[in-house]
RNA sequence: GGGCCGGUAGCUCAGGUGGAAGAGCGCUCGGUUUGCACCCGAGAGGUCCCGGGUUCAAAUCCCGGCCGGUCCA
């Protein structure tokens, strides 16, 4: 595969008409575009970071100014400026992140069924990459885990040219030249080539004195088989580094202090304890900083002998005051993705986006813990919220929710950190295996610097492959993300020859019979015009019942939605002869309008949970049938009963209000402005009009479902069961209308049952009289114990009555109360006498089970398991044990067992 | 969604090659002691997560399930 295009792709006329130069980098060998005289790229590490004495128009830009100087560029340059998505891709089935402002886009702008929100249209989207995570801090800066791409982006349909590489470069020229003033000679476009997500096309990065401040993409091939083809839609995707451009008007020493402000970089070295490096240090160290690839540990090494001997100082020093530096730098840039994701409403899990938060949270715990700082997280991140909650709305918005769950999430760190010592101690065995390391990395989350520390103290050295995390990763087999329901590629191609099928069952949800014409069959399915029947989709069941042709009558007993025509499943093949016939369709109602109770009572749920909960209720997976409906959503605890009360009551109230529920389509980027992305609950239609079903000032969500006409009709609610199917994701299931009745009987089944039990009236006393059957049972039981003891003293008192054989007393309990009683008595009477034999023999439906146990005293002289063992060849029975305690079956009498235990033991000391 | 680890006394956990259910802390009682994890002695407390199987015998082995943890996508 090509890495670069074909040079064509990059000689552009604004090059030629603007007097820029092509030369290839005598480094890297890049080719690039500039006014200047340079013979090398621009571009780090071929250069320092240069930057610094570049003089420009426009300086010291705040984070939040150069937005608004980036946005107002454009729509001056005839660009809409559209309000940024969230972090977390809700409405991308194939990624969990926004990793660029492209993703709001995709896919279904991409694709060409819809059309953008405005073209072309420049858009600043806060977007998280997790990939370079382990980089971040090392490079001052130049990596952050959350960044804000400004986006200008310029769809090009083939009957709507809107503009192309030239004006693209011109815009770039005109922003970072006339704009920001950096001198004509110091701008440089290197030629490059992007690929993702399977799109691919042309790049050109802009960089200025060895910072990259924009990538300017052209995306206009598809990957097919290893090949590219021409896409219809040509798209330019350019990303200006927000954070990039903030640091270059700047001039700070890292991107750090430009973008959170020098002010938040003093509090947190302050706050987690550690020194700032001082002017020179930190000065000469920002120039150098772009030679740092974090990929070769060896250029992080050069990066400090250069300091060390440039400003004269100790050069483990000068490692140890960066390295500690570094790792602020990375709390808060992690801090500050966790803000925004948390803001966003994501709940920390083991699974999903959830457990992406939850990864770089304990990032953040894990290197404030290297620093051996002991400040909470949640005070450095009130430090950030304080910075940022004016910008990212959400983060103000929800506030009290990130600080309970970054409590909740330090709390289980802590309990983790708390175990780990007897956890890795069970895996000590004279030494830790690299297997022991991965396996107490990846089953207890221990990373092996704090399985170093515990063993240490044990004296056990282990040693850490530089490569650990990628063997953790190799150990792990790649599953593909949310990957959907597949119907058969015959029906699939089959359905898609035939038109959309009209529905009924939107234009009327309460149409229980309809008449229609059959437009195709395939073995045991059918296409009609038009349906009343429901399809399987958006968590609803599909709907059952039947249709009559003729004087024949079909059970319809499944029903699927592909792209729109809706096929219907017959109870038997029907023939191609009914293709343009008559039929007359009669849905289950009972059934539907249950389905339909239910699935209202979902969104009634839904709205309720939010404002009980907060933001971050999203979900996570619904089902809903005639019996039940069952919502899973984000939360960090499982719902206490109190709270369960609560949610309930707030349901049923919206019930008896009686609010309207309208199902209309709208316009996507309307509904999103009014309602927001929560409106995605359940998935996102790839469609420019969307279904919006409302429940009057309560709930908003695109959905394809049938519903009720207003809240009343739900009749009653009821949850009949909370669950944590994984960390951060709790179950409910309830039941509404006239289940909750049937609910109600089968709890009161089980009342009267327990009622007949104890024989005890069903009525408001049943709790009080099973109380008292306890307190009964209770008094019973210390009863027994008396009993016990009574049984037990008769024993010992009469031992010195036993039958004595060669002086051995033998002492035989036939077939005992209590087995265990038994048992506990032999063997005290093994510890504290001597010269006794106790046995327990209890016949049962295979023989005489027994339990002989021995006087330590007679060890020596007599083996348990020999006695059971010559037993055995008498009485056709098998046993063993140890030689003081034997246990095992034995076909004969106790009579008979008895006589012959007593011969053995005459035997023993002939 | 997948992999791995775990579930034993109120808590933290041991036991795990099948053979009589354990420790520390906590609790109760008695003794000792005016002080910050006092000491000594005695005692109570168990569905070894649930269900099935193998076996004379299962906390232990096998199968299924439930619950928790963790890593990866």
């Amino acid at each position: 595969m090509p890495r670069f295009g074909d040079p064509s792709e990059y000689r552009l006329k604004i090059f030629r008409e603007h007097n820029y130069n092509r030369r290839i980098c005598k480094i890297c060998e890049t080719p690039f575009w500039t006014k200047g005289s340079s013979e090398i790229c621009n571009d780090i590490p071929c250069t320092d970071y240069r930057f610094y004495d570049i003089p420009l128009k426009i300086k010291n830009l705040s984070y939040e100014d150069t937005v608004r100087l980036f946005l107002e560029f454009f729509e001056r340059e005839g660009h809409k400026i559209i309000d940024p998505a969230p972090v977390i891709a809700r409405w991308r089935e194939d990624l969990y992140l926004t990793i660029a402002s492209i993703v709001v886009f995709q896919p279904h702008v991409t694709s060409g069924r819809v059309p953008p929100p405005a073209n072309p249209l420049v858009i600043a989207q806060p977007c998280i990459r997790l990939e370079d995570i382990d980089n971040v801090g090392l490079t001052f800066g130049r990596h952050m885990t959350s960044f804000t791409m400004g986006g200008h982006h310029a769809f090009n349909y083939p009957d709507k040219y809107i503009y192309w590489k030239d004006e693209t470069v011109a815009y770039a020229e005109k922003f970072f030249g006339e704009l920001i003033g950096v001198p004509e000679e110091e701008l440089t476009f290197k030629e490059s080539w992007w690929e993702g997500g399977g799109n691919a096309g042309p790049s050109m990065e802009v960089t200025v004195g060895g910072l990259e401040v924009a990538t300017l993409v052209f995306m206009q091939y598809e990957v097919v088989d290893g090949g590219y083809r021409e896409i219809p839609m040509k798209i330019v995707d350019v990303g200006y580094g927000i954070e990039r451009i903030t640091w270059l008007t700047q001039k700070t020493p890292t991107a750090f202090h430009a973008v959170f402000g020098n002010d938040l970089v003093h509090k947190y070295f302050k706050k987690i304890g550690v020194a700032e490096p001082d002017k020179d240090l930190l000065g000469l160290s920002s120039i150098y900083s772009g030679k740092i690839d974090p990929q070769n540990p060896r250029s992080l090494e050069e990066f400090f002998n250069r300091l060390s001997k440039e400003l004269g100082r100790n050069r483990d020093d000068v490692e140890k005051t960066l390295r500690e530096a570094m790792n602020v730098f990375a709390v808060m840039d992690h801090v500050k993705t966790l803000l925004l994701m948390l803001g966003d409403g994501v709940v920390p899990s083991n699974s999903g986006e959830g457990y992406l938060a939850r990864l770089v949270l304990r990032r953040a715990l894990r290197t404030l813990r290297r620093l051996r700082s002991d400040v909470s997280l949640k005070e450095l991140a009130e430090l950030q919220m304080s910075r940022w909650q004016d910008t990212f709305k959400n983060i103000r918005r929800n506030s009290d929710y990130i600080i309970r769950v970054i409590e909740i999430e330090e709390e289980k760190f802590r309990d983790i950190i708390r175990r780990a010592p007897s956890i890795v101690r069970r895996y000590i065995r004279g030494g830790l295996s690299l297997e022991d390391l991965v396996e107490i990395y990846d089953s207890h989350g221990i990373p092996p610097e704090i399985v170093s520390e515990i063993s240490s103290t044990e004296n056990i050295k282990v040693e850490i492959p530089q490569n650990f995390y990628s063997i953790i990763a190799s150990r792990h087999s790649r599953a593909p993300i949310k990957l959907r329901e597949r119907v058969e590629e015959d029906l699939v191609k089959w359905a898609s020859k035939y038109p959309e099928t009209r529905r009924l069952f939107h234009e009327d949800p309460m149409l229980k019979t309809f008449e229609a014409k059959i437009l195709g069959v395939y073995n045991n399915y059918i296409i009609l015009d038009q349906t009343s029947f429901y399809p399987l989709g958006g968590g609803q069941t599909y709907d059952q019942g039947y249709i009559i042709v003729g004087d024949k009558r079909f059970n319809v007993v499944d029903v699927r939605n592909i792209n729109g025509v809706i096929i219907h499943k017959l109870d038997r093949e029907a023939s191609e002869d009914l293709i343009g016939e008559r039929v007359k369709g009669v849905i289950d109602w009972e059934r539907r309008y249950k389905i339909m109770r239910h699935h209202t009572a979902t969104h009634i749920l839904m709205g309720a949970l939010r404002r009980v909960f907060g933001d971050h209720i999203w979900q996570a997976g619904a089902d809903k049938n005639e019996y039940r409906g069952r919502l899973d959503v984000t939360h960090y605890e499982t719902p206490s009963r109190e709270d369960i009360k609560k949610i309930e009551d707030l349901v049923n109230k919206i019930i008896d209000e009686r609010r309207k529920i309208t199902a209309r389509y709208m316009d996507r980027y309307e509904a999103e402005k009014i309602y927001g992305f929560s409106i995605y609950q359940g998935g996102v239609p790839e469609d420019k009009m969307i279904r919006i079903v409302e429940i009057e000032d309560w709930d908003a969500q695109a959905c394809f479902g049938t519903h009720l006409t207003n809240t009343g009709e739900v009749g009653g609610f009821k949850i009949i069961s909370t669950s944590k199917i994984a960390d951060g994701v709790v179950r409910f299931e309830f039941v509404a209308g006239t289940r909750v009745s049937e609910e109600a009987y089968k709890m009161e089944k089980s009342l009267r049952e327990i009622s007949e039990a104890l024989n005890a009236p069903y009525d408001e006393n049943l709790v009080s009289r099973f109380k008292s059957y306890i307190d009964s049972y209770r008094s019973m039981r210390s009863i027994i114990s008396k009993y016990r003891s009574i049984w037990i003293d008769n024993i010992v008192k009469r031992l010195s009555e036993l039958e004595k054989i060669n002086d051995i007393r033998l002492l035989i309990l036939r077939e005992p109360p209590e087995e265990d009683v038994a048992r506990e008595l032999i063997k005290k009477l093994s510890d504290s006498e001597t010269k006794i034999i106790s046995m327990i023999m209890i016949p049962s439906d295979r023989g005489v089970n027994i339990e002989i146990s021995l006087s330590k005293d007679l060890v020596d002289k007599i083996d348990a398991r020999e006695l059971i063992q010559e037993l055995s060849k008498y009485f056709r029975g098998r046993g063993g044990g140890k030689k003081d305690h034997v246990s095992g079956v034995l076909e004969g009498s106790i009579e008979s067992i008895e006589e012959k235990i007593k011969e053995i033991l005459r035997r023993i000391r002939a």
